[in-house]
RNA sequence: GCGAAAGUAGCUCAGCUGGUAGAGCACCACCUUGCCAAGGUGGAUGUCGCGGGUUCGAAUCCCGUCUUUCGCUCCA
């Protein structure tokens, strides 16, 4: 069923220009999209309404624009280079993916639990008089492990550094490794999984520099901290927030835009006291969800997700879930990452990324409490949301899409009932004039039932219609996409009336 | 990455056991109608995902490849 709708979704974003295959006539390339002109008008739309309701309604949030380049040891500084690169190995009969160098990190483990028991079984037969340090030194069994485990050990990291993988299924095949569930020993070849893109500073091969695409944008934030802090003179508590893209060699990627190579999040970090990082994580819980339902789809589109097992860097964390035609999944991610990254950056630069509270008379490195959304996560939740098969009273059907007015990519429509009589005229005139306050198009082709179903299908909120009484009293009749009724203004008072629907104060208080 | 299914016009799909392509909707032009889609006439559109093989002949069979969907696996 909700593949059913799933697939509705799939084929209406095609179909009315909202997203396309990215490359499509090469074939396409996997987990990449582009955005038509209605997909960019939304998307745009969906990133204005969260950066003022972040920066524009908040005056101790700013923005920043990062560069998608950073310096190298950025990542070592994240835990990025060592958390993202994995060599990764699958059980052809078992269809189970491992870690290689778990696998044979395990191996050595057992080595080492024989020897464990051989020292068990040593001082249960020497009693006091048993030494340790002489007995694993001179023992031929355990000398033989312990050489053993060290060999391994050191080939596997000599190969890994090589990055001779080639070797490391060898390795895990001369110590006949088994699928620790199946116990089968049919392995694929190791393969190495770096989830970041990397690249090249620098035309010329030789003196070129590795660099990476940046894999979450929260980085840019936190090595400007003190840029951000001292030229905006900003006081704690405070929030830097950014919108841009970042890049993952996901795995699997999958359901759509849902998970991309390269995407797009908004994300703001707030720099708080120590100490003070719960009462702001539900804080901006709390804010957050209530940005998600100021839209207006519904409660019961949204739930807590609390995590139970934390990341590294976070003391504590909870994602808001959207349903999604395919089941609650991650919308956007709540996190009190405490002072990691600052603390990290600082190590790593040797620049003490610091704070001097003057209420406190002290100087301290801030927690930091970040929400993150993915932006082409929320437009998937917005257009899925927003697309309906919609049974009418006299027994026929539309397909609308109810996408918040103050999103909607076309605001307006101006049509004129008939392409004669100057009505054309008249509407290009409302047309220009509007145009300076609202996205809005024209439309004269076809029957004006089609024609409103036409902007129905690309959910715009309002349809002007001049008919043969306007040329009379200057009134036009204004329809309304989602309850489909009538009303006839001056088309003197046109502006003002929509105005309400598309003002930020009536969307976000 | 593994396994399964799929890829034919802009969209949704038909095309039986091989004989070089169709429907509905959409699109374009004209006529008609004129406030909630699908009236008339005419028209454009596909080297049947791509590459190779078998065959006298391939959308149809075989292999490879790319892409999509689903299930595993991964997801700071």
């Amino acid at each position: 069923m909700s593949d059913e709708k799933f697939k509705k979704v799939l084929s209406h974003a095609k179909e009315y220009g909202f997203v396309f295959q990215s490359s499509e006539i090469y074939d396409g390339l996997s987990a990449v999209y582009d955005y038509g002109p209605n997909g960019v008008a939304l998307k745009k739309n969906i990133r204005d309404y969260w950066w003022r309701s972040m920066v524009q309604l908040h005056q101790n949030i700013v923005g920043l624009d990062a560069a998608i380049f950073m310096h190298p040891t950025t990542w070592k500084a994240s835990g990025h280079v060592d958390a993202f690169n994995d060599p990764l190995i699958d059980n052809k009969d078992s269809k189970k993916r491992y870690r290689a160098d778990v696998l044979v990190e395990d191996y050595c483990e057992k080595i080492e639990n024989k020897v464990q028991k051989e020292i068990k079984k040593a001082k249960k037969r020497f009693g006091d008089a048993f030494n340790e340090a002489e007995f694993v030194s001179t023992h031929p069994r355990v000398v033989k492990y312990r050489q053993q485990k060290e060999d391994i050990l050191n080939r596997m990291a000599r190969s890994l550094e090589n990055e001779d993988l080639a070797d490391v299924k060898n390795l895990i095949e001369e110590l006949g490794i088994a699928d620790p569930v199946t116990g089968s020993k049919n392995w694929t070849d190791v393969k190495q999984f770096n989830l970041m893109f990397g690249t090249k500073l620098g035309a010329s091969a030789e003196n070129a520099t590795d660099l990476y695409l940046r894999p979450e944008t929260a980085q840019g934030i936190f090595v400007n901290f003190l840029n951000v802090q001292k030229t905006m003179r900003m006081k704690i508590p405070f929030g830097i927030a950014q919108t841009g893209k970042a890049f993952r060699n996901e795995i699997v990627a999958r359901q759509f835009i849902f998970r991309m190579r390269e995407f797009e999040q908004m994300e703001m970090q707030f720099f708080v006291r120590p100490g003070e990082e719960m009462k702001w994580y539900h804080h901006w819980k709390e804010t957050r969800l209530n940005w998600h339902k100021s839209l207006g789809f519904g409660d019961d589109y949204y739930r807590f997700h609390d995590h139970e097992k934390l990341a590294h860097y976070a003391n504590a964390a909870a994602d808001i879930e959207f349903k999604f035609p395919f089941g609650f999944k991650e919308l956007e991610g709540i996190h009190s990452r405490t002072d990691f990254d600052l603390t990290q950056h600082t190590t790593f630069s040797g620049k003490k990324l610091q704070y001097f509270d003057p209420e406190l008379n002290k100087s301290y490195t801030p927690y930091v409490v970040e929400t993150s959304i993915g932006l082409d996560r929320m437009f998937l939740a917005v257009f899925s949301a927003s697309l309906q098969d919609e049974s009418l009273p006299d027994g026929s059907s539309r397909v609308v899409m109810k996408i918040p007015a103050i999103l909607a990519p076309t605001k307006v429509a101006v049509l004129p009932l008939l392409k004669k009589d100057g009505l054309p005229d008249i509407a290009n005139k409302i047309i220009d004039d509007l145009k300076w306050d609202f996205e809005v198009t024209y439309d004269e082709k076809d029957a004006i039932g089609r024609r409103y179903r036409r902007q129905d299908a690309v959910g715009t909120p309002f349809c002007v219609t001049v008919d043969h009484q306007t040329k009379e009293d200057q009134s036009v009749t204004l329809r309304d996409r989602d309850t489909m009724e009538q009303i006839r203004i001056p088309i003197a008072e046109l502006r003002q009336h929509i105005q309400d629907k598309f003002d930020l104060r009536n969307w976000l208080k």
